[in-house]
DNA sequence: ATGAAAGCGCTAACAG
DNA sequence: CTGTTAGCGCTTTCAT
């Protein structure tokens, strides 16, 4: 590595003292027109760029955010982090991106790194309902912002800035239009049971079969980690039952389509044989025939959202309301789930 | 923000010197056993955290490296990123990923901050063939590596690491394949052209083409930026030509989507009226009804290897030698070129 | 308008 | 074994 360019080479070279270099380069009022051109002249030659470590250490600032996600291979991921990375890169910011599904480290070690490493704030869409981690970052009133899933500590809440999806209604909404297709056993394949989102959406779900008079049958409904193998492992597992369930609900598109392989590999047919309907509405799920019905839900605008968020946090001096953004949901109706071919039978 | 506790308040407590505690807590030796036990239980008790920046600063070394990609959305770089951010975390480093799709930064402005915030090196997958950033980083001696396109400066080419597929053979397997099935006009949904994956995949199939007897036709080559939405459009034109071509090769999965869904769109078959064949094999590919005949790269195996060569450079005293991996591409024939219905006819 | 000096939190050199 | 001193590259007082 070749020796990098500091003020101080500015300095001596400009005959001024790095202080002054410092002053010219960011701007500072109160300097010389002459020598600030000659500093920036001299600064251009030697191609000197600033050590933003340095600058950190001592503004106790350094544009950076970290993002702590479950799995970047869930195609739900991607496109949110499209839209931080994006938002971040437009408002100045770098993201440093923390993976944590196979990482040999806990949430809270990785958010110790982070902080160490002196990000300005944290973006964690990984959060458990009970999370301690979280709770620690509130406690040492570190800036942060939960996506996709809240905290559900009620003295918490109100100090812990979300975006979140309406995820009971979504459930709900899955539920009845299953309900309305005709179907009245229902499976389930849910995520994390932690989480706020496999929660309300089950929440959502249950509250529909009541309002529906189906009967819940909890055997129906298995966690599968947002996996798409143990998806299909517990489809085929569902669909082995004396007493299969009708339609499957799944947490999420990508288990959707393990799922979905699971169903057809054993000769079954979507939607005539068994109703399909997933969450998330990702790309693959509106590629024609595959034409998953699913629960749309705007990943970009909500990583976009959490950055706007954050920022607003780190940069105004008042500190702003604690915001709590519920997205709203919306069904795709798509081939899936049957209602192309008999609509609503009540 | 709370205070954040540091080696000075620990020092005074434990009464000793910011440089002892420094030198206990990093199990350096000639640190009484004694002093050192007081030390660390101090620490733990005030639960502190080293500031890495800090460390970073005066070590020149801050164990995060720096990502570039081109799009993040596209599904190949999920799984790229995700070989790399778990490699990563394994060895000890944190990943700040640079997005470039919709940067308003031009490559070599985000190669500086990068550089600017201390990462020890970079990993580039948006590399052209002639890219000035990348001839910067060499003349700087800064470590990086490559991963799917490498650079073209002969000069240049024995000093920068790369981690590439053979894409002329797949290039190559693409058209052969096609020509045994009986086409003879074949298009392409290509990507940047100064690429050198596009270049090199063009090469391979005109190879073919000329190996086959097979007329090549330049206006049946079409440039997509790696764009769903290009490929649709560029499918559609190429559907509409008064001698539209029989097979369609896109030079990723993505686009193949794209045209995929613009084939069947206008009413046509794959592969019975059009043959159609990607690139990378993203899991989407192989979803039933999707069934993509595709050349795999092993994404995930590609991204640790340039984490495992890239840290290598980073850690080894002598100098390793530059590195050159072409990693071997393998067709996976599925059900979009038809195959499975007619087999090889020539 | 500019220089001098201090210091961010940490580590590395050399004393003691 | 431990303390003192110096300094990473930068910014920010406070003098001049």
């Amino acid at each position: 590595m070749i020796k990098k360019v500091t003020i101080k080479d500015i300095a001596r070279i400009a005959g001024v003292t790095p202080a002054t270099v410092s002053m010219a380069l960011n701007n500072r009022p109160r300097i010389g027109a002459e020598t600030r051109k000659k500093i920036i002249k001299i600064a251009g030659e030697l191609d000197y760029q600033p050590d933003l470590l340095a600058r950190s250490l001592i503004c106790r600032k350094s544009y950076t955010i970290g993002l702590v996600i479950t799995n970047i291979a869930d195609p739900f991921f991607p496109e949110l982090a499209q839209g931080i990375e994006e938002k971040a890169d437009e408002l100045g910011y770098s993201v440093i991106i923390c993976n944590m599904n196979r990482s040999m480290r806990t949430v809270g070690e990785r958010i110790e790194t982070l902080r160490g490493k002196g990000v300005d704030g944290i973006i964690c869409a990984t959060a458990l309902v009970d999370d301690s981690p979280i709770r620690k970052l509130v406690d040492d009133h570190f800036p942060f912002v939960l996506l996709n899933r809240r905290h559900y500590d009620p003295d918490l809440s109100n100090k812990i800035d979300y975006v979140v999806l309406n995820n009971f209604s979504g459930g709900y909404s899955v539920v009845k239009h299953l309900y309305r297709l005709g179907h009245n056993r229902i499976a389930q394949l849910a995520g994390h049971f932690k989480a706020s989102t496999v929660i309300e959406r089950n929440k959502g779900a249950l509250q529909a079969m009541k309002d529906c008079g189906i009967k819940q049958t909890p055997r129906l409904t298995i966690g599968c980690e947002y996996s798409f193998e143990q998806a299909y492992d517990a489809a085929k597992k569902l669909l082995k039952m004396k007493r299969p369930p009708t339609a499957i609900f799944s947490h999420d598109d990508y288990m959707a389509l393990g799922a979905r392989e699971a169903v057809l590999e054993m000769g079954l047919r979507i939607p005539e044989d068994i109703a399909l309907v997933g969450f998330d509405d990702i790309n693959t799920a509106s590629l024609t025939g595959i034409d998953l019905t699913t629960i749309s839900q705007k990943k970009y605008e909500m990583g976009e959202l959490g950055v706007k968020i954050l920022v607003e946090k780190l940069e105004k001096a008042v500190p702003q309301l604690v915001n709590h953004v519920v997205l709203k949901d919306r069904m795709v109706i798509r081939k899936s789930c049957g209602y192309h071919l008999t609509g609503y039978v009540r």
